[in-house]
DNA sequence: CAGATTCGTGTCAGTGACTGACGAAAAGAA
DNA sequence: TTCTTTTCGTCAGTCACTGACACGAATCTG
């Protein structure tokens, strides 16, 4: 019975991945998940919050190297390239997370509780892109526009990547930034 | 103690909002909340699926009336002007909610189980949104993007308008949009 | 108007997510 | 070793949510 809090909490999550894989989320108790990580349920709500949010953690990570990859976009520059240049730095990333993304996916898309705290956690994303902006001078209201609409042209981008792997999360990435500026072009 | 079910709805979301206001989300119970609005627990969840579903309701007429009023704009228009004339007709509806809205607002401000729950009435929105633009033919990868980034557009115009009523609605509405186009401009 | 049907509700029992308090054991430092 | 801190187990408890059953009211039928 080890104490070491990273192995016990990496123990966890994998548990609850399998667990909900091979049960589905709802018929998988948070006790079922801590006893196949070999500790109580007790200690199972010590690492996570909630039944939800062993399922995300590698967000941290990610909202890093994205706001790391803002400030590193030479000063001057419009808020949507900044945004998509930052995204294409974190690409190796990504590309990296695919298999972990892949395998929760299924499950994502089976549950709706899970899917919920998918989007609190892409706002929570969004949140600290508007600050990084605004960091780098771009007015208020301008800035929560921009982040938004940049990660909804991410999204759309790994979206389409994992649909159609023919071309790389780059060229997916040019592309859908591509059709964010044609469509708005018509507004006028 | 009358048996008539929209009555009952009704009295029920109004007590959630008055207790939740008083003593805030966390610390009202769904007992509260039906022993305020007459009636028993188990009778609250045959009304609404769980605690948060209780404080989102008007959500089916807005997105119905969206809808409409999607297919209501001129065939062969671009997806996003589609949107925000869509958007500008359902103005009357968001005036008329205000109030409601303004009392809404900082409880929602408090608890991220509502905040959670707000975003994804924003989502199914914006599915819907998607939905109304592939029947209107635009092709699907960019139908989702034109409605996310929509939706955002048309957020960012509801945010500064309640912030600031010096202008109308439809004013901010024309502004994010006007933002946006500017802002994706910068993409080239 | 009497009877049958349907619908909304109350009651009860139960599961499972989540929390606080306390004590024990392991890990690290002195 | 001994002291201190961290991590865990145990226990008791609250609350969200569900299924099953029964009862009464509204509604429909003849």
């Amino acid at each position: 019975m080890p104490r070491n809090r990273d192995a016990v909490r990496l123990r966890l999550q994998e548990a609850a991945l399998d667990l909900y894989l091979e049960r589905g989320y709802d018929k998988t108790t948070t006790g079922d998940i801590a006893a196949h990580a070999g500790v109580t349920e007790r200690t199972f709500f010590r690492h996570f919050a909630d039944k939800r949010e062993v399922f995300f953690d590698g967000e941290t990570e990610l909202r890093d190297l994205l706001t790391d990859a803002v400030t590193a976009v030479p000063v001057g520059t419009r808020p949507l390239p900044t945004l998509r240049a930052a995204f294409h730095q974190v690409v190796p990333l990504i590309e990296r997370n695919l298999p972990v993304t892949e395998r929760r996916a299924p499950v994502i898309a089976a549950t709706p509780a899970l899917q919920e705290r998918a989007l609190a956690k892409s706002a929570a994303l969004v949140a600290t892109l508007t600050d990084a902006l605004r960091a780098r001078g771009v007015a208020e209201p301008l800035a929560a526009l921009c982040a938004q609409v940049g990660m909804d042209t991410y999204s759309t981008a790994i979206r389409r990547w994992r649909a159609d792997r023919t071309d790389d999360l780059h060229t997916h990435l040019d592309r859908a930034f591509t059709d964010l500026r044609l469509a708005a072009n018509a507004l006028k």
